[in-house]
DNA sequence: TATATACGACACTCACCAGTTCCGGATATT
DNA sequence: AATATCCGGAACTGGTGAGTGTCGTATATA
């Protein structure tokens, strides 16, 4: 019954993002190759006829459910049980791709860059269009989902390197650096100067929200975000407040 | 050896702590008071003497310990036997004052409040003054192990509410508290106009401050901080940079 | 000095979890 | 249809940590 409950709480977010998660696995590394060795010289006179190749389907479900177990429960708080129960897997089949649990969270959060690269910039012709286009009831969900992941794994920031890596990579990188180019598109208008802090400032938006949602524990919305923007991001661009 | 080789790591920032913790430790919910009844119906004919008082000077230095490994280890990380090996106590006399782990963490990082009323408010005239007479290498260093201890407990706040309102109040409240101080200042001299979202403003430094140690991984200093205020924060409120 | 009490140390229980092994059944290849 | 291989499920191992109980000792009170 409970592994039911639990993958029924897998909401449709979750099931979009395996979606995506695997439309975008292509590139991966896994497929180690001797799984597919057949120059064996103990092979026998009849040639070894190969039964079923790895599943691979089925890794974007179980890095989406352990996306999902992490923002729910934190790294510790996270067992391989209730990841194998809720992307319906045995534990010994996580096992079989991953070598330990730390791995696999390294490359559960990895996977989460290839997932939101698919909206496009907007193009309203001001910068504050452009930077309130940007506010929708979809990216604010996402948002809050991968802060909870942030949340998760935030201890574990300094201590892994490599994990710390893939998470700026994943979920502080492409946020910055759709802020950027919208402040850059900003400069060639000449909307605002270029003699700016823009590596700050496309941080600055990010470092509230994330803030706000992890430490005080209140909610982002709308009328927030656009506070934000009118009263902080454009003000320190240079653009008066209307 | 290990024991001596981990006190010995509690550096004087730790010493230092405890003293603080000590000195504004009068006040708390301790001395539960079943302790010193005597009214005993049982009592023998002989006045019952008491031997020895439960001992409470220990206190700030199990609860400094405690602060040090949650910073070091994160809260899943830190055992209580950490801690009471720190402290050079008993694990036993841990559990004697607090009923559990998450109890311990809960106080611990709610005496982190007490220990940062210390320092006057500078008033050096101009906003620009009193901000910048805020960094200072001591709270820079303060600052940072808080951040680490906000770290480990991170993926607490959203299961915790109690750890999670303490934590604010210790951590996030103290410091938007001078911010919203000097900028009411600024208005009453008529540096700034009082038309302002200063509830927003307050948290933007903590904030940036927050995501670039947290997140980041990049160090804070002073060269950081001046360009946060010069770019972001005097712009918001209608200062122009020079 | 005598005594009650809290102390630090340590051993212990109990539960949980990472990682492993094994098995019956499903499935793609031949 | 036959078969090699992988799958999900479940049992198992080994280690670890929260919380408890005991014991000899230190110490404040009387």
């Amino acid at each position: 019954m409970t592994p039911l409950d639990l993958s029924a709480r897998s909401s449709q977010l979750t099931a979009e993002l395996a979606d995506q998660i695997d439309d975008a696995l292509a590139d991966d590394d896994f497929e180690d190759g001797p799984d597919e060795v057949v120059d064996d010289a103990a092979a026998s006179d009849t040639a070894p006829r190969m039964g079923r190749k790895r599943d691979h389907t089925r890794d974007a479900d179980i890095l989406a459910a352990a996306l999902d177990v992490l923002s729910e429960e934190g790294y510790d708080g996270m067992t391989v049980d209730m990841v194998a129960t809720r992307a319906r897997a045995g534990k010994a089949t996580l096992y079989r791709r991953w070598p330990s649990k730390a791995e696999l969270v390294i490359d559960a959060v990895a996977c989460l860059k290839k997932t939101d690269a698919s909206a496009p910039l907007p193009d309203t012709g001001t910068l504050r269009g452009d930077l309130i286009a940007l506010i929708k009831p979809h990216s604010i969900e996402d948002g809050e989902k991968k802060l909870q992941i942030m949340a998760g794994i935030a201890s574990m920031l300094s201590r892994s390197p490599e994990l710390a890596d893939v998470a700026r990579a994943a979920m502080v990188e492409p946020r910055a650096a759709i802020n950027r180019q919208l402040f850059r598109r900003a400069v060639e208008r000449g909307e605002i100067s270029a003699d700016h802090d823009f590596e700050l400032l496309s941080l600055l938006s990010p470092s509230v929200v994330t803030y706000r949602t992890l430490m005080l524990r209140k909610p982002v919305d709308r009328e927030f975000l656009i506070s934000l923007i009118d009263e902080v991001v454009l003000p320190a661009l240079g653009i008066p407040r209307a």
